[in-house]
DNA sequence: TTATTTTTTTAGATTTGTCTAAATTATAAT
DNA sequence: ATTATAATTTAGACAAATCTAAAAAAATAA
C-alpha cells in the first residue's frame, strides 16, 4: 500500500507517542502534529480504513503489526538521511531534523538500501537514536535523561534531543558528546542544576534545561 | 513565494517545452504531465495569479523572468540529485530520473548548496545536461540528436536521453559514452539505421531508435 | 449521583488538485 | 464564407487534508 506525506507523518507521530504510552489519544496527536483534534479524528478514520491501526472512537488509537512496520520504515529513512546530512554534508546535528522530515517521504526502497550501503550501515543517527534495519528490526535503547540519573551513578552519554537548536554549540563548549562518560556529583534543588564529573576534566555545571536534553545509559 | 510539488512539476514542464517552442500550449502540457487539459487550464490560472507566467486563454503560456528563475532552481536540484545518485550511490543513469523527480521538491536551500559542495560543483548531470548555478545561470548546450547529425561530420557525444531505461546497457556494449568521438559513415533510408565510426574501433550499427536517444555536439 | 469540565466527534466549509462532460473558441477544410 | 474539426475552457463533481463551531461522550468534581 502507498501512503501520502500527511499519512506518513501521522503514522510516525502515533509510533512515537505509543512508545511512552501504549494508547495514544486524539489530543496528544493533535499537539504533536500541530493540528486541530477534529483533523486528527478524520485522519484516524482514514487510516483505520487502511487497516494499519486499531482506533476506537473516544478511546484512542494504537498501531497494529502492519502499522508498526510502516512506521519503522519511515523512521529508518529519517535517521539514515540525518546521518548523511551530518556525516557527508557536514551539517550541525541541530539542523538536520527539519530537512529529514522532508527527505523521509521520498519513497524509493532501492534509494534507501543504497544510501545505507554508501553510509556504511550506520547503527545510530547523529542524535544517538538507533536506525532500524531494512526489515524493521531495531535495537531498543534503554536510555534516560541525564536529569533523571541518580547521583554517583556512572553513565555514558547515548543521545541528545534532536529538536533543540543551539545544543551542539553548548555541548562542544562543555566537551560533552555521544560516548562521553559522565557522573553526577551534586544536584542543587534550588534550580535543578547539576555538578558533573567527566574523565580528566574539572567539575562542570549543567542547567536543568540542558540536562533534560541529554540522554544517558547507566553503566 | 512557496510552491507545491504539483506547481513545481508544472513550472518545470513549461520550462522544458518552452525551450523548443517558446509558446507552450495546454495540450502539450497535458501530454507532458499526463493530466487532462482541463486540469492544466486550472493550474495555469493559479500560476498566473502567482505572477510567474504570462497566460492568455486559448493562446498558450510562457514563463516570465521570475518563473524561469524558479524553474532553474528546480532543475538545479533535480540534476544535482541525479549526479549524487550515479556518482555516490552507484545507480545506473537510467534509474535516477524517477527518484530525482521526488528529491527535487525537498526545499532546503542550504541542503542544495552543501550537496553541490559535497559533489565538487559538478557542471553536468549524468545525462550530459548542464547544472544551473545557485543564481540560475547555466551554459546553453547546443546539441542535436545523433539521428540528425550529417554524414561525415565528426561530433562528440554530449548527452543521452534521461528517461529511457535500458540505454546504459546497450551503450556499454557499443562502447559509447559521454565524451566519445563519433562520425556517421553511412545512413540507410530503409530503416533509418546508421553505420558509425568510433576511434580505434570497427564500424558499428545503430538503430534509428537508438540514435534518437543519443545527443552530440558537432566538432 | 448529579453537575461540571474536558475530550472527542460530527457537521459543514475551504483549498488544492484532479476528473468528466458540455460549451466555447480557434483553426482547417471545403 | 461556411462548415467541420481540433483545441481549450467552463461547469460541476470529487478526494484529501485541513479548519471552526456545535454536539456528544467521557472523565472529574461536587
Ligand atoms: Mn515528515
Ligand atoms: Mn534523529
Ligand atoms: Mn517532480
Ligand atoms: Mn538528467
Amino acid at each position: 500500500m502507498n501512503f501520502s506525506i500527511a499519512e506518513e507523518n501521522y503514522i510516525k507521530a502515533i509510533w512515537r507517542l505509543q512508545q511512552s504510552d501504549s494508547n495514544v489519544t486524539t489530543n496528544e496527536l493533535s499537539a504533536e502534529l500541530q493540528t486541530k483534534p477534529a483533523s486528527v479524528t478524520d485522519m484516524l478514520k482514514r487510516l483505520k480504513e487502511k487497516k494499519i491501526l486499531n482506533y476506537e472512537p473516544y478511546y484512542g488509537v494504537k498501531l497494529n503489526t502492519d502499522g508498526k512496520k510502516i512506521a519503522l520504515g519511515i523512521i529508518r529513512r529519517h535517521r539514515l538521511w540525518e546521518y548523511f546530512l551530518v556525516e557527508k554534508l557536514k551539517f550541525e546535528w541541530d539542523a538536520v531534523h527539519v530537512i529529514a522530515e522532508e527527505l523521509e517521504h521520498v519513497s524509493s526502497p532501492e534509494l534507501i538500501e543504497r544510501l545505507d550501503h554508501f553510509l556504511g550501515f550506520p547503527k545510530a543517527d547523529p542524535h544517538g537514536d538507533p536506525i532500524p534495519d531494512s526489515s524493521g528490526r531495531m535495537e531498543t535503547t534503554r536510555h534516560i535523561s541525564l536529569h533523571q540519573l541518580k547521583e554517583q551513578q556512572p553513565a555514558v552519554v547515548s543521545g541528545v534531543n534532536d529538536q533543540s537548536s543551539g545544543l551542539p554549540e553548548i555541548l562542544r563548549q562543555k566537551k560533552i558528546s555521544i560516548g562521553t562518560k559522565v557522573e553526577i556529583k551534586q544536584r542543587f534543588l534550588f534550580d535543578g542544576s547539576l555538578e558533573i564529573k567527566i574523565r580528566n576534566q574539572p567539575l562542570i555545571t549543567l542547567s536543568e534545561q540542558l540536562a533534560k536534553n541529554i540522554f544517558v545509559t547507566p553503566l
